[in-house]
RNA sequence: GGCCUGUUGGUGAAGUGGUUUAACACAUAGCCCUCUCAAGGCUACAUUCAUGGGUUCAAACCCCAUACAGGUCACCA
């Protein structure tokens, strides 16, 4: 018997000379400090990479991080369909704009780093096969011949009889099959994927102890599962987790809740071989709101936000989104960055038990304002120095006025910056050129003017003249100040606020209407900075050339 | 249909039997400050933790049932 069997396995697996042993000694235990957690994150190459799958990167990097640990990246292309040229290139790319860099793995389409590879399974075909070979050897495995026709008959007549749907006990049909029988169906040339045998019992219990949620007890595996498929022989999900994640040594599993279902399945598997079971822990997915007000996944089809590269174009700074994915990863987070509003994301240890089970909102709007926040922490020059490197590749005529008038730009980015009440208003580097157009005069070409109290044309132009003629002084902010409110004494406008709030009647308006014309007229906009900064940082020539311009308009 | 998970305000959530009359943050609204914004300060915003029942002197927290949402049951990961 054990001849026969000798006789299928080689059949099965032709020159697979190495033993499990053999790779057990190729791929020895790690040598790292007590308590140290070696995670990946395992992506198809499809090119670029989803939100959901950038968290799970991060935390799975974090959790590495915080432990002195090894990540890598590990490319699974067992799905040939789903392979995309560039794949991988495109998805260090992402990884690496938020500085998550793999300490092992992939570091291009064809090269790795580290002792633990190949790291793309594709070129692992021989490891998987060793293994495989192993549990026909065992009597753990089989070749199985059904064609998805038999298949697809199984399931139907399963869902008629409202029998359990799957590949198991008399409905395993070449599970029963004698060895001499599945020798000869492989000496005929017919097509076989091979599956597992399942020892499982579905009345008996076992437990996952996920690290996020707690324990959850399960009916065990037996479902005959195809563990290499028959086309191109590469190993399915599970048996490829079984095999890269023992011999590299992987203690920490992160991944989507939706692979829960199977761990009874990856259980099984570490348990028939024998091998050391590593921790799991389950992440929720992240969703999104849609118009109808439904909850769904994020998708990378329809939603904008939720392709990375998304993040990169609009200008989001990169700390800005590590942030808000610390905060939905960990919820203590929040609360330990505002205590520690200096403190780099490295000293806040991520912590499993924080982790939340539902599937979480993402929500563009604390992006922004976590981003809002970044930004008003920011030095001038440092807002100079990025935002060149993000217009050069998306506002060419930005990018230009930024190069020429580089010291005069950083002075407009300095503008109520810095001191304990900065300024917040930029979100994103996109946003930076609506807060600042009108500061360069190459920019503020055919202003929209958005009168709003004050509407009059002819009124307008009597408080820019009389400005211009008599009340224009920029010597300080006290001085420039009580000039405007002289100005409106003499124009019917209340000097001050809280006399006009008394008496509205008494007055046309007030000094904020009448500073809110300066305001229009100089930039357009209802909503700027300082005024008096503004003034003085573009200087009196230009101010009155605004107002002229105003004036024509 | 079987198995599994989740359900605290508009949002993210804290909280596992009694100093919680449910933290904190985002959003929203109002007031103050202010030339205008932004910021900041103050205030408001779940009498209630999906629903129903039970256990208990006491429940968001324990138990049971129901509802809803999601996952999984592929030679996809």
């Amino acid at each position: 018997m054990n001849d026969k069997l000798k006789e299928l396995a080689e059949l099965m697996f032709p020159g697979i000379e190495k033993s499990v042993e053999d790779y057990e000694k190729m791929y020895p235990e790690r040598k790292l400090e007590e308590g140290a957690r070696v995670t990946r994150f395992a992506p198809s190459p499809t090119g670029f990479v989803h939100m959901g799958s950038l968290l799970s990167a991060f935390e799975d990097y974090k959790a590495a991080k915080d432990t002195n640990g090894v990540f890598y990246l590990r490319i699974e292309d067992t799905d040939s369909k789903r392979t995309v040229e560039n794949g991988i290139v495109g998805i260090l790319n992402d990884l690496k704009n938020f500085d998550i860099i793999p300490d092992e793995g992939m570091i291009d389409e064809e090269h790795s780093i580290g002792e633990y590879g190949p790291y793309i399974q594709s070129e692992r075909k021989e490891i998987y096969h060793a293994f495989a070979k192993d549990l026909v050897l065992r009597g753990l495995a089989y070749p199985c011949f059904c064609s998805a026709e038999e298949l697809d008959e199984i399931r139907e007549i399963q869902e008629l009889n409202k029998e359990r749907i799957g590949y198991y006990g008399s409905f395993a049909k070449c599970r029963s099959l004698s060895v001499d029988e599945a020798i000869e169906k492989i000496k005929n040339g017919e097509e076989f994927t091979v599956r597992l045998k399942s020892p499982g019992d579905f009345n008996k219990k076992i437990t996952l102890h996920d690290e996020a949620r707690g324990d959850i007890e399960f009916p065990e595996n037996d479902l005959d599962i195809v563990i290499i498929k028959s086309t191109d022989k590469l190993p399915t999900y599970h048996f490829a987790h079984l095999v890269d994640d023992h011999l590299m040594h992987t203690t920490h599993i992160m991944r989507g809740e939706e692979w829960i279902a199977s761990f009874p399945i990856h259980d099984q598997l570490f348990e028939i071989f024998n091998f050391e079971k590593p921790k799991y822990v389950h992440l929720g997915v992240v969703m999104k709101i849609d118009e109808e007000g439904t909850r769904r996944k994020l998708s990378k089809r329809k939603d904008k936000e939720a392709s990375v590269e998304f993040y990169h174009k609009e200008g989001i700074p990169k700390e800005a989104v590590k942030l808000y994915l610390m905060t939905i990863a960990n919820s203590n987070f929040e609360e330990w960055f505002l205590e520690n509003p200096d403190s780099d994301l490295s000293e806040f240890k991520f912590d499993f038990k924080k982790i939340s089970a539902s599937g979480t909102l993402f929500d563009v709007e604390k992006l922004l304002n976590i981003s809002k926040n970044y930004f008003s922490k920011l030095t001038a020059n440092e807002i100079y120095d990025n935002l060149l490197v993000w217009t050069k590749e998306f506002d060419e005529e930005f990018y230009n006025v930024l190069v020429n008038n580089k010291e005069y730009a950083i002075s407009v980015f300095n503008i109520e910056r810095g001191g304990v009440k900065p300024r917040k208003d930029y979100t994103s580097y996109r946003s930076i050129r609506n807060f600042v157009f009108y500061m360069f005069d190459d920019l503020f070409v055919s202003p929209d003017y958005g009168w709003n109290k004050i509407t009059d044309k002819e009124e307008i132009k009597n408080i820019l003249n009389t400005y211009v003629d008599k009340y224009m002084d920029f010597t300080d902010q006290e001085i420039w100040f009580n000039k405007i409110k002289e100005m409106c004494d003499e124009l019917g406008y209340a000097s001050n606020m809280k006399e006009y709030k008394k008496n509205p009647e008494l007055f046309k308006g007030n000094v904020a209407d009448v500073s809110g014309v300066l305001r229009i007229a100089l930039t357009s906009l209802s909503n700027t900075p300082d005024l008096f900064l503004l003034m003085k940082l573009l200087g009196e020539v230009k101010v009155k050339e605004r107002f002229l311009k105003c004036i024509n308009n």
